[in-house]
DNA sequence: CCAATTAGATAGCTTACGTCA
DNA sequence: ACTGACGTAAGCTATCTAATT
């Protein structure tokens, strides 16, 4: 498989061209070496590019949760009190964090700068802080995958969230409480829509089986209706199914000396569910169709 | 708080091109 | 010189999700 790191880590090379003009061996890209001054990290697991369900059913891609552990330890959204820390982490940058958008815009802010040092200023939890980038653009962040678990728990432990508990939660994760808040929205948001999706595809299976019932009722209907309007076949015929039923129990009995044709086939086999022949018996006639829900049935005493 | 929407990040695919046997 | 395999880079699209309205 083919991998390529377009806009990965700082230290590399950042490819400028127009689409009028293909890299070619006539004209070459503009290359911008920038600032190797962090450490690359040694190449994550990129080419794990299958799906991968997470514990409460969402499918993330794979490469997605290795570049996350990839990112453990890592908190983005730290805030910038803990430079020190920061400046560690710095060394292990990745894709995925919020530092790695150096497309655009930024990456030019970048190279402008020289070095990667202000990428630190990028702290999670202030990149759109309203004090901050005099540009109107809107930095996406991407919270930790300790972040988001310790999120996910919170979650499962309640789906919505008093003012203390948001404020914790903030100061544990080192987020702003409105990026907590918006966060427990777009996640019941997602629960909402898989919860749908759900029931969708559930009242869907169920709409496919009442389609098919009906068809096949349908048809069934289609053709006892058309054996009863042909009298020849219906005259010349017994009555198919002289079946019995018993009005008390109304348990539906074969005659017992009939063993060839359609009547072969009791609805249900007679058992002896009285004692003798004390109770009557109703002649059951199959082809007679009734409206629905109304039985009728010659009542023949016996 | 919810619903709808926006927009950044990224995976994955396709295509064009260069290199090499 | 031609050709097919292979690697690389760029463009494009789809998806996820943080953030906004």
């Amino acid at each position: 498989m083919m991998i390529h790191q377009r806009e990965d880590h700082l230290g590399l090379s950042l490819s400028l061209s127009s689409p009028a003009h293909r890299p070619s061996s006539s004209s070459s890209p503009l290359q911008l070496n920038l600032a190797p001054s962090m450490p690359t990290p040694s190449t994550p697991p990129f080419n794990l590019f299958h799906k991968k369900e997470t514990s409460d059913g969402y499918i993330l891609d794979a490469c997605r949760v290795e570049t996350r552990s990839f990112l453990k330890g890592i908190d983005v959204n730290r805030l910038p009190a803990t430079t020190v820390d920061m400046e560690e982490e710095a060394g292990v940058s990745s894709p995925n964090s919020t530092i790695s958008s150096v497309s655009g815009k930024r990456s030019l802010e970048r190279s402008e700068n020289g070095n990667g040092d202000d990428l630190l200023d990028c702290s999670r939890g202030l990149i759109n802080s309203d004090e901050e980038d005099g540009d109107n653009s809107r930095k996406k962040l991407r919270l930790s995958k300790d972040q988001s678990a310790i999120l996910e728990d919170s979650f499962k432990e309640h789906n919505t969230l008093n003012p203390k508990q948001k404020l914790a939660l903030a100061k544990r994760l080192g987020l702003r409480p409105r990026q907590v808040e918006v966060w427990f929205q777009n996640r019941r948001a997602r629960t909402k829509l898989k919860q749908t999706e759900v029931d969708c595809e559930f009242l869907k299976r169920c709409c496919e089986n009442l389609t098919d019932e009906n068809r096949r009722l349908m048809k069934e209907v289609q053709e006892l209706r058309a054996l009863k309007l042909s009298p020849q076949f219906y005259m010349q015929m017994t009555p198919p199914t002289t079946l019995t039923m018993c009005p008390s129990c109304e348990r539906v009995s074969a005659p017992p000396s009939s063993s060839t044709g359609p009547s072969s086939t009791p609805v249900e086999t007679p058992r002896p569910h009285h004692s003798g022949s004390s109770h009557h018996r109703v002649a059951f006639n199959p082809w007679a169709i009734a409206p629905a829900g109304h039985r009728s049935f010659d009542a023949v005493p016996h």
